[in-house]
DNA sequence: AGCATCCGATTGCATTATGCAACCGGTTGA
DNA sequence: TCAACCGGTTGCATAATGCAATCGGATGCT
């Protein structure tokens, strides 16, 4: 009963737990640039958010089901996080706001050419790219083409221009 | 410069005018509700925006670009709020999270019946509801079928019912 | 052993956003 | 004349966010 959800609409519901300015941040982080742990998020994200803020964010989203925090055997203090098949499921989501994004708000090139090729690539290369998380994310047995390396290049170029550039 | 967007990246700056609690609440209705006057939103909508957060919202989403507000001509008072050709591009937005939230949501019945509909009409059926939307908002000229009306028919039931509950 | 670095956070504090209720001056229709 | 409605605004409390410094423990290098 601490529920106390507004209405039951599924764009409310939605909102309700990824209508903030962080959480689907951190999710397309996870999920596009493959930031796995703490640090990770902390610093090579684009957008720079709070240490105490992504701390909360992670919380929040592992409450609601959409991460799941595993440890990492190469360090005893190293936490990895994990997106759930829902999270996963956010593609389309996202791919959407991508476009959406690309065509009406004043985008990078750089940091678009990812979205492009998302929303380019349809349903068939989506479906694609939601197995590959599957496998990373779930454990789930490997499909053949990587066609995640193709999306993290450009992001991955970004980010470390970025780096030495502080 | 006053911009001072956190990144460049399609889906961030969709976050920076979409991400918070209520703007797509306040679209869903415009879009799917029908509402168009200060007054409707206040009291017709499902989660009981106050008055002063719909304000600040209607502001921004115009400063956004993805509203108008126009005159009624049948009262000196009234405004209109009418949707932009931006703002009726988030259609497939609002469908992915209605579909989303459909799956993984505690949603209730009677409201995800027009995410249900949305969804399984798919990419065609959006284009139609957009086309209406046009006519509807940007005095485009009106297509031949409204599937617009079967889409608010469940909505409207449930508004009616809350309206006499209260 | 010693020490710098990295690990996932937490704390304190300032600013901003949101939520709630009451209220405003003007318009409309009976 | 008057109640109901119009799009908001105001004041105030609480919650979220932002920023910087810091924590105790683990790791790896020398």
């Amino acid at each position: 009963m601490a529920d106390a959800h507004r209405s039951g609409c599924p764009i409310n519901l939605t909102l309700e737990v990824l209508g903030d300015r962080w959480s689907l941040i951190v999710i397309r982080d996870i999920m596009f640039g493959n930031r796995r742990h703490f640090r990770e998020l902390l610093n090579r994200s684009e957008e720079g958010i709070a240490s105490n803020i992504l701390a909360a964010r992670l919380k929040r989203l592992m409450a609601a089901g959409l991460l799941t925090r595993g440890d990492d055997p190469s360090h005893q203090q190293k936490a990895i996080y994990n997106l759930t098949e829902p999270a996963i499921q956010l593609v389309p989501l996202l791919v959407q706001m991508g476009a959406w994004g690309r065509r009406h708000r004043p985008v990078s090139e750089e940091l678009s050419i990812r979205a492009q090729l998302l929303e380019e690539g349809g349903p068939s290369l989506w479906d694609a790219f939601m197995a590959e998380l599957r496998a990373l994310h779930l454990g789930a047995p490997a499909p053949k083409r990587s066609v995640l390396h193709d999306l993290q290049a450009a992001y991955e170029k970004v980010a470390a221009h970025r780096k030495t550039a502080r």
